[in-house]
DNA sequence: CGCTTCGCGATTGTCGAAAATCTATCGAAT
DNA sequence: ATTCGATAGATTTTCGACAATCGCGAAGCG
């Protein structure tokens, strides 16, 4: 009775290449945490477009699993912000608007700077160490022009001093904003205009984090700021800079929305 | 070809005694989100006690539905982070441990300090007069020991700039942080030992979204700091605080690690 | 007597089909 | 020719049943 095969003999493949790890020997995975596995690497991937539907007759055919299972994990790929269900409508791989950037950056920045104010002191040799070496391949990437080095390189950066915040609920909200590749991708941009300038305000944050009496004030600042002026590099407009006057918004308030929930 | 939608008469009728609501022939709200607001107010409201188990089959019979928009609504419900769902185990109501709010607190007042420094500038005067209303209501509220009068005109002090900042991603993400009243029960430790300096500094912030050329940066501060302060009288600790030097530090974190779910 | 193993009841996970709803297309009337 | 309405197709939503798994208690073993 333990080793008890699949006694339906219809394979039950997860993706199109070939992952049959249903049978696996401990396989504790609720089909819905793999399909939602599975889906939001196709997303970030870029395999699956922005806009895209995902229907659920397809993707029930291609994994080869049931709509339960199916539609639970796009219940899981809003919750990560990847997709936006639509009331019987279905649902649809979430696109990245100027909007939402504009939104994201002020946010990402007011927390990122936070969570470098926590993680101040926390940190040990190793993750400095790690900040270093990646700080420095940024740079290497930088004159070698390869994008997607600096990108990962980037992001390590950032992870170590979020990961020492120990703060679960800022980690966990910080994680979910930084999820779409595709912010890199617009903040290219900015990388390529002012990539010295951004090397330079890393190299301050780290110096900041190495040395034994920083002040943990102008740490936040430091790495709020340097996400704001990203964002300001990208549009111009400063829609987290400290003063807009009231007479020059594009559009007021439309009506008031009560969002009961 | 706006696809707006129709206006629709909120009673929820599916709770309670029974639930004859199936065969009502207009029913254009999705099962899953009327179980998800069902659910919500039982849980908001305490009806629903933390750490009871949301057994499928009970509410399955309680609601008159089916499994699936049930099952579904537990993951509207885990976005929302009003329960937790362990797979295989099934989904309970999400229990506010002292960690929690420790790493709340801070997360929240830095962003309701970014709320603020957006909406400075943006409050109509209907805004201010409704702040002004609500400020003055704690006021009576204070007087009188109307704990729950306090906290609903709280609450509302704090939507009326927060919904004005105009930032979506900010707004709901704001929005989740403040969902549970738990922590209005807990913050009324503090309200009840410094009621006064509380009031004085809403008063206070209410003050700089009045005047016309105040410092947004001051004003972010001000309501960053209030919240923040607001768990250090609750904790004595400064999970957040600023001003912490190097030196004098000595907890390396001590308790709280567990509450591994 | 303590520990492990087995079995049973309870609960969640998965499935495929039926029902409800929406979108698009075609046809008719103005 | 354009607009409105009805029909058909496609898709989502909901349902009830079956299967897998977990927790707990009892029995077996050292």
């Amino acid at each position: 009775m333990p080793t008890d095969r699949q006694a339906d003999p219809k394979e039950k493949s997860l993706k199109g290449t070939g992952a049959r790890f249903i049978t696996r020997g401990f396989s504790p995975q609720v089909l819905t945490d793999q399909i939602s596995r599975v889906l939001t690497e196709s997303i970030l991937d870029g395999d699956l477009e922005p806009g895209t539907q995902l229907l659920e007759m397809d993707l029930q055919q291609e994994l080869g699993v049931s709509r339960s299972p199916l539609r639970e994990a796009f219940r899981d790929l809003e919750k990560k912000g990847l997709v936006v269900i639509l009331p019987r409508r279905g649902a649809f791989v979430k696109e990245i608007t100027a909007r939402d950037v504009q939104e994201n950056f002020p946010v990402r920045g007011n927390l990122e700077g936070l969570a470098a104010r926590l993680a101040y002191g926390r940190l040990n040799p190793q993750d400095l160490a790690t900040m270093r070496t990646a700080l420095e391949a940024m740079k290497r990437a930088g004159r070698s022009q390869d994008r997607e080095a600096y990108r990962q390189n980037h992001q390590l950066f950032h992870d170590i001093f979020i990961d020492a915040c120990d703060n679960r609920l800022l980690i966990e909200i910080l994680q979910k904003l930084r999820m779409h590749r595709l912010w890199y991708f617009v903040s290219y941009r900015y990388q390529k205009l002012d990539f010295q300038m951004a090397l330079d305000v890393h190299e301050q944050i780290l110096e900041l984090f190495e040395k034994e009496g920083s002040d943990p004030q102008e740490l936040e600042l430091l790495v709020r700021n340097h996400i704001d002026e990203a964002l300001e590099r990208l549009f111009g407009t400063s829609a987290s800079s400290v003063a807009r006057r009231p007479g020059e918004e594009e559009k007021a308030k439309p009506g008031s929305r009560k969002q009961a929930e």
